[in-house]
DNA sequence: CTTGACTCCGTACCATGGTACGGACCCTAT
DNA sequence: ATAGGGTCCGTACCATGGTACGGAGTCAAG
């Protein structure tokens, strides 16, 4: 599979343009270990020189900007780009359940969080006298949902 | 308001049992002006003595853990305790407002993930040959929605 | 009046996901 | 061949919300 000159030679820049990040990001992908570092000047390994990418690296910042905005975390990727290798199906569809319920949990708690705010900002608003009911809410309460993270 | 003396001269350890939190989170927020270093020594003010704590700053503790879990900052929750003083009722409304319309994003952000994930899943069940179809589908998204935060 | 637990305080460190900087080097166009 | 822009690399810094540590001082019980 042959492709064009100027898609398979991209520079750091070329490269983070095309994953729509910043060329700090890239580099800071490669301390992760989550994009490999290319030989540098093609291919020819030549010590100072400048690395070259292509589509494949392409692929895999995609890969990780789309798990990013499934809400995976970096090291979580990583296992993912690793098993991506692998087809190791169940384990993926592990982790995406893992997720899913991380999910959910987060969600209903933003969900009571916006629940309560609305009550109370209802409340606030009816009748202008005396402290405002959200913070007198927040004074009263006894033990205490954990913070939203 | 006669308080019991066992309550009001609290060391920063009973506070924070108080409050179901950490010694140091109360440093903590003493340190980012949410919590007040009260004299030492019970109101003697004399130098290199113990700070006690009572009621008012359980209170405080308090409030800043509810609100905390409806998802305000520190810096915001720094901003509710100011208006706490001053019945600023149509600012904290804003304040809530403002919180809402966060979290209306957030969620519908989360659901959107939740909702890809729960289609991929369920398309890398069916079917077993092949690389999952969700390690493709990150691969081949083309401009990619911005990371869960 | 000593011992042991607790407090005070500054400072450093943790995770998470980047962002920025400075000096050396490379590469391309003029 | 020289100027300029881009790359390489280590290192430091950012926000956010804590957590940990070490040494000195304090306080209450025995």
């Amino acid at each position: 599979m042959v492709r064009s000159q100027v898609v398979d030679r991209m520079t750091i820049s070329g490269l983070a343009r095309a994953g729509s990040v910043g060329v700090e990001t890239v580099r800071f992908y490669q301390r992760r270990g989550l994009l490999a570092l290319p030989d540098r000047s093609g291919g020819t390994a030549q010590p100072g020189g400048v690395r070259r990418y292509g589509h494949a690296d392409v692929g895999r910042l995609r890969f990780i900007r789309s798990a990013q905005a499934a809400g995976f975390t970096l090291d979580q990727i990583g296992e993912l780009l690793a098993l991506d290798a692998t087809d190791d199906r169940a384990r993926v569809r592990e982790l995406a359940h893992e997720r899913i319920v991380a999910l959910n949990a987060k969600i209903a708690e933003l969900e009571e969080a916006r629940a309560s705010l609305l009550r109370l900002a209802g409340k606030c608003a009816n009748g202008a006298d005396g402290p405002c009911p959200i913070l007198a809410s927040f004074e009263d309460t006894g033990p205490v949902a954990r913070p939203v993270t």
